[in-house]
DNA sequence: ATGATATTGAAAATTATTTTATAAATGGTG
DNA sequence: CACCATTTATAAAATAATTTTCAATATCAT
């Protein structure tokens, strides 16, 4: 409901490094299929057995604050997170939810083309493709032939 | 969790026209400032007291499947629905959350540039643009000036 | 009017995420 | 090294949006 930005301009919290910090961004890092943090949670929990969930979404925070991973907010439900912090799109499958990179450059141009048509100040953008992958698509092109229901 | 869509081919729902789900399409197609759910249901309370927020959100749902308005979801926690049923995309508030429609054409070729790049099947895209009305541009400029905490 | 089934209201369930409280760990300083 | 102000971890509870359940109607093609 309340999701407005804090705009305090506070100093900075000074992070230190944890074990627990240290562990789940190795782990982001070796992760290449854009996990969502209860995946992150899980392949941790093999390092860190007692690790909570809760830190776990606490240090991801942290971390795409820090710029060491990126948060990605797309139309699902969850969210993800990316080692490569780069911009970049993505397209994510409607049907299982896997999400590939999209190779298209970023545009950043695209945010000009508004400058003047809107009462906004323009901050950026977010383009996120929708599609089916491989595997899903082969699945409904079966039931296409085959429905399930005669 | 399971997000996936429901693929399977059975027979259309055969929807039927109840007061409730009259109101709630009426109610939408006047307001301009892409309500949510929450908005939507405020505003029908007026016209049927008894209604329950469930079938606000149910009917949204239905009325949203059989094109009669837009479902919008944004990269914010809440969705948001539109009676413009028209391809247009969007422009958000970071810090109050109003939206109003981003005033540039729709780029269907931008799934174009796609083709043969990716093993995925493109079926659409979203392009969401993120910004501070004019509003909340005026406070956070007075508080560069004058921050809250000294 | 009748009957099959879609729909409602109210409440409970779900899901992802955030917060709280208490205890423990960290790292700069004397 | 010992002290100490914070930061952080854990576990559990809280939150918030949305969905589901279920028993009681309402709808509409026949």
């Amino acid at each position: 409901m309340d999701e407005h930005r804090d705009i305090t301009l506070a100093k900075k919290h000074i992070y230190r490094m944890t074990p627990q910090r240290k562990v789940i961004l190795e782990e982001v890092r070796k992760m290449n299929n854009h996990p969502s943090a209860d995946e992150i949670y899980e392949a941790v929990r093999k390092k860190l057995p007692r690790i909570s969930l809760g830190t776990v979404y606490r240090n991801l925070e942290i971390l795409s604050e820090q710029g060491e991973i990126q948060k990605l907010e797309l139309t699902d439900s969850v969210n993800r997170y990316d080692w490569d912090t780069r911009k970049h799109y993505h397209i994510r499958c409607v049907r299982c939810g896997r999400v590939d990179n999209a190779p298209i450059a970023p545009m950043q141009q695209l945010e000009n083309e508004l400058y003047g048509a809107t009462v906004f100040t323009i901050l950026g953008h977010r383009l996120e493709f929708i599609g089916l992958c491989p595997e899903c698509s082969k699945k409904l092109s079966c039931l296409k032939n085959n429905p399930p229901d005669k």
